[in-house]
RNA sequence: GGACAGUUAGCUCAGUGGUAGAGCAUCGCCUUCACACGGCGGGGGUCACAGGUUCAAGCCCUGUACUGUCCA
């Protein structure tokens, strides 16, 4: 054995042999144990929250494998339909190759085909250097043949059920990835914005007095986006606004459309906000549909799938392209027809085809210079708004249009602030808003109008009239109550508000998708438009007796990914088919994940799996937190702080971790930033710390669901913890004769058998393992790994190796054959149950050591993993072994202290005096002179009387029994006085404390018995002390 | 605006009623025959703030402040 822990060829050696010795798969027998991986998706490599999460897992499961279960561990891979779009669109991008676009559907999907195999590869070859033990035989993929099978099934079941249905229906669409999502996909960013506030006038010549009693022939609404109201179909107040409450049933003109459109009164308007008045634009905004549809307001869409101001086309070219479009797999086709081809003409030509952002500088820019109306009222003095009023909408990003040339010439004028009023203009002011953007592509979204295919989720009756219960009853309710029953568990509990929130406010589930990879939604069309329903044209058709001439086509999109991820746990398994894996391993026992996708997956299989199993898909969801970087931010790609868990494992340089940081960004303007921050965090890049280290760090970091600063000099302090361990291991190999000290040599056969006696040390050791073993299953159970890897490391760090080890050397070297044998079958037979303990944790360096430790402790087995997890004997627990040795370390202490302070060199052996010891202190120095002497390096011990006089001598308390070493003229008086002086303090005042408590009737009177006994004990101890130390300071003083 | 977390040593975090703990960092001594990726010792906290409950509060209750996350 080598001095220094090595860990990559142990690691490369076992990974290997653990695969190929059939280790990982479940034993067939015991009581099942099944995790269902969480599948990473195949946009690359795993990153730091994996590996951190896989720790998890993998412990759990060899834990359990090793306790007797029929464990599995079930991995596999997600599809990840948008994700994985965009990174093979964006390598095709990078690569200079044709895009998606010129590709057509079926070549781009061998690209993403060819780049799955890859991103599986190296995930699986990732999850194989973790040591994970999963069962590779049973890998699945969600578009596997099989699973893709499930996928449709369960769509199909759903949708037989009236649990599914296709509409019409405002949903959010991303104008750059060009499809729906769902509202889970949004994200909903506070941006700075404007509110502008612009005249409308009213028809038909009405005015009003308004209540600063001037007469108004317009009103004033106000927005956020002023290039929506070119879909203006209403303005809406509050039915009892005083103010506009007499406006209500009359029209205004819309600006620059030259529209009539109605004033209606509805409770939606906020009073407060704004100028009370509202636009509303059906197409474009949630509530203003919701609105409309309460109204009966036209829906009028200005926009074409980009986001673009639907463009000046004559009817036929647009009849032409949307059939084209709907030929060539374009899904929305026919809706854009139908509603762009009626509303185009009603867009005045100067706006059509601009994008969204520049149509609105546009229109603001025109109503400032529309004076038509600027002398409709009577009484105009408000001041202008102060200045701050600017004209620019606002902040943009990158995927916006950037300031166009429209512009330019107004920009080089440098005008000055303008002033408002101005034109229909009413005023501008700065005003914070939610901005919606899709969680991908970071694009400002739109409420786009189109047919999407929906889950319901939020009726009690049918959909479509038949008896039944609807998607509430159906689907939700169930989810709901899975939780509430208990029959699922969240850890930690305060995830379930969480989860019920969620689902008591949920909406109906749109899982179509405009794109191209994932699976195809399996309904077909007929020339009239009309939708069949199936698991493949040949079951529509004799379905529905359509004769073969019958030409149909099949819906041109695929499924949302989590539309295929939520039966995971029970079509990996074999749903539908009802196989002896799926009655065996469902439901599984714990889902390991984050809380960041507690909505979007685990909510959609407990709803999945209690619709079409009647059971819950895992009895335990154990949260986890986030792994952050070492400021606390999250860790992603585009702010450079990402961390490939194999670069901690194997090391990495400085130069090697920037230019891995700032290649490939989708900014490289950011570069120089990101490369300051990884040369401020990784001053001297990364040491390579090996798998177990970085395993152990996550167990450690596992605080209870909190997310995880990761800290790289952590896991060095575990790795140094390896070495630790490695080098205790050496150190018993040694003793027992089964290591050559020299050459570091193996040497077999050695035998330990013969007649043995147990040490003091040996029981104490052997009680306290008992004690840990305990510990170690409730911390599994709980799963508080934190405590766990804290309860091994102490362990193994502060017991065995810092007191047992030392205290065997004696006996080791001593000359006592019986209690030399007892020595060395503790120190082999602790350090083998620890390192099974330590072994779900740690695989690699425990299976290395065991090979060689395993059978010096009898066991036979060829592999650790398969060992029994240790269990505890609450017989071998020896409190009067613990309370020696207890003993033994307080004088040890005191030894200790006297030398660092006194600065003794270590080497030097020191005689020692005892005073005032009890008998049992006495007792125990007489048993124990061996290991204190050579532990403390003393030269001599020797008891006083209470009769004899003690020289100069610096001191150390153990109870009320003085340890004095002689200092023989050189001890400094200053400064053991000091020290004297300092213990006095703390004492004096903690007993000054205690007293007071006691002295308290109130203490007396109303605490328990036991505790006010303890108390009075204790005072009485430290009066003692007290005393003792006043003597020494006494005698010191008097030198 | 609502909900949920968090606030303990320089840093990262344990600690659910009985005198504050760990790792890392720091300071001092030591290349002692398993380990310098080591050994030994030291220093360092009025547990965010204000009330309350209790014989007793870091811990329970109420409120405040700040931070973070989620949902509107």
């Amino acid at each position: 054995m080598d001095k220094t822990f090595d860990p990559k060829p142990i690691e490369a050696r076992w990974c290997q042999d653990w695969e190929a010795g059939g280790c990982y798969q479940p034993s067939g027998s015991g009581t099942p144990y099944a995790i269902m991986i969480p599948p990473p998706n195949v946009t690359g490599t795993l990153h730091m929250g994996h590996a951190f999460q896989h720790t998890v897992m993998d412990a759990l499961t060899r834990y359990h494998r090793m306790s007797g279960f029929d464990t599995l561990w079930q991995p596999g891979t997600d599809h990840a339909g948008i994700a994985t779009q965009m990174v093979v669109e964006r390598n095709l991008k990078l690569a200079g190759e044709p895009s998606r676009a010129e590709l057509g559907r079926e070549k781009f999907l061998d690209k993403v085909w060819e780049w799955k195999k890859y991103s599986a590869g190296t995930i699986g070859q990732q999850i194989r250097r973790m040591g994970s033990s999963v069962d590779w035989t049973r890998e699945a993929f969600t578009m596997d043949p099989a699973y893709s099978k499930a996928v449709v099934e369960h769509f199909v079941r759903l949708h037989e059920d009236g649990l599914i249905y296709r509409g019409k229906r405002l949903v959010n669409w991303d104008p750059v990835l060009q499809t729906a999502i769902s509202d889970l996909e949004v994200v909903q960013e506070e941006e700075n914005g404007k509110l502008w506030h612009f005249r409308y006038p009213l028809a038909d010549g009405a005015t009003y007095t308004d209540s600063e009693g001037r007469t108004l022939n317009y009103i004033v609404v106000a927005t956020t986006r002023p290039e929506t109201m070119l879909g203006d179909t209403a303005v809406a107040v509050h039915p009892e606004d005083e103010r506009y409450k007499h406006l209500v049933g009359k029209q205004v003109l819309l600006p620059l459309c030259n529209r009539l459109i109605p004033i209606v009164a509805d409770d939606y308007v906020d009073r407060e906000f704004g100028t009370g008045c509202v636009k509303i634009t059906p197409a474009h905004d949630f509530n203003d549909y919701q609105l409309g549809q309460r109204h009966k307001l036209p829906v009028f869409n200005i926009f074409t799938r980009t986001a673009h101001v639907i463009g000046t086309v004559t009817d036929e070219e647009w009849t032409q392209a949307a059939d084209k479009n709907a030929e060539a797999a374009d899904g929305i086709g026919a809706i854009a027809r139908e509603a762009t081809a009626l509303n185009w003409r009603a867009i005045p030509e100067k706006y059509r085809g601009l994008d969204r952002i520049v149509a609105r500088k546009q229109i603001v820019a025109d109503l400032e210079a529309d004076t038509a109306y600027t002398n409709c009222h009577s009484g105009e003095s408000r001041n202008p708004e102060p200045a701050g009023a600017v004209l620019d909408p606002g902040v943009r990003r990158d995927d916006e249009v950037a300031e166009g040339s429209a512009n330019a010439a107004a920009s080089s004028a440098k005008p000055a602030k303008p002033a408002y009023p101005r034109g229909l203009v009413d005023k501008i002011i700065d005003h914070k808003l939610k901005v919606p953007r899709g969680d991908r592509s970071g694009a400002v979204l739109e409420p786009y109008l189109t047919d999407q295919w929906f889950v319901d989720l939020t009726r009690e009756t049918r959909h479509d009239g038949q008896p039944g219960n609807g998607g509430l009853l159906a689907i939700t309710k169930p989810a709901i109550d899975a939780v509430e029953s208990g029959r699922i568990r969240f850890v930690p509990d305060n995830w379930k508000t969480t989860y019920f929130h969620w689902l008591n406010n949920i909406q109906d589930w749109c899982i179509s998708r405009q794109l191209w990879w994932g699976h195809r939604i399996p309904a077909w069309y007929d020339a009239e438009g009309k939708v069949y329903v199936g698991r493949d044209e040949a079951e529509v058709r004799a379905k529905h007796g359509l004769a073969a001439g019958v030409s149909l086509k099949q819906d041109e999109d695929v499924f949302d990914t989590w539309f295929s991820s939520d039966i995971w746990p029970m079509a990996t398994l074999g749903w539908p088919d009802n196989t002896e894996a799926l009655k065996k391993y469902y439901p599984s026992s714990v889902l390991v994940t984050g809380f960041d996708i507690i909505f979007f997956w685990v909510a959609r299989m407990v709803m999945m799996g209690q619709y079409f199993m009647n059971d819950v898909p895992f009895k335990d969801v154990f949260i986890t937190g986030l792994v952050r970087d070492p400021e606390g931010n999250k860790m992603s790609k585009s702010k450079g702080n990402v961390l490939d868990p194999l670069d901690v494992v194997d090391g990495i340089t400085l130069d090697a971790l920037v230019a891995k940081r700032t290649t490939g960004l989708m900014n490289p303007a950011t570069a120089p930033k990101i490369e300051g921050k990884t040369r401020k965090d990784y001053p001297k890049g990364i040491e390579p710390v090996g798998v177990d280290a970085l395993r152990f760090t996550f167990a450690a970091l596992a605080t209870n669901g909190r997310d995880v600063r990761f800290d790289a000099a952590r896991a060095e302090g575990y790795r140094n913890f390896c070495n630790k361990i490695w080098n205790a291991s050496r150190f018993v190999l040694m003793n027992v004769g089964a290591l050559d000290p020299e050459t570091g040599a193996e040497l077999p056969g050695v035998s330990l058998d013969g007649e043995a006696t147990l040490s003091t040390a040996d029981r104490w050791i052997i009680s306290k393992l008992q004690r840990l073993e305990a510990e170690a299953a409730q911390h599994f159970a709980d799963y508080r790994f934190d405590l766990l890897a804290a309860s091994l490391y102490q362990f193994i760090w502060n017991e065995y190796c810092d007191w047992y080890l030392e205290l065997t050397k004696p006996v080791m070297q001593g000359s006592d054959e019986a209690a030399k044998r007892g020595a060395r079958r503790t120190v082999v037979r602790v350090l083998e149950v620890s390192l099974r303990l330590l072994h779900p944790i740690m695989p690699f360096i425990t299976e290395e050591i065991w090979q060689r430790v395993g059978p010096l402790a009898g066991k036979t087995g060829k592999t650790i993993m398969l060992e029994p997890y240790p269990v505890a004997n609450p017989e071998r627990i020896d409190e009067a072994a613990e309370a020696d040795v207890e003993w033994l370390k307080g004088f040890m202490l005191g030894v200790r202290q006297i030398r660092g302070e006194m600065d003794i060199p270590p080497g030097k052996p020191v005689p020692v005096l005892i005073q005032n010891a009890s008998e049992a202190d006495a007792e125990r120095i007489a048993r124990f002179t061996d290991s204190v002497s050579f532990l403390a390096r003393l030269e001599s011990i020797r008891v006083l009387a209470a009769s004899d006089e003690a020289p100069q001598s610096a001191t150390a308390l153990l109870g009320s029994m003085k340890i004095l070493v002689p200092m023989a003229g050189l001890i400094d008086k200053a400064a053991e006085l000091a020290r004297l002086a300092k213990l006095k303090a703390k004492l004096e005042n903690d007993l000054k404390m205690n007293e007071a408590r006691l002295a308290s009737d109130k203490f007396v009177n109303g605490a328990p018995a036991a505790v006010i006994d303890k108390e009075r004990a204790r005072v009485a101890q430290q009066k003692a002390e007290l005393a003792t130390l006043a003597e020494q300071e006494a005698r010191i003083s008097a030198l």
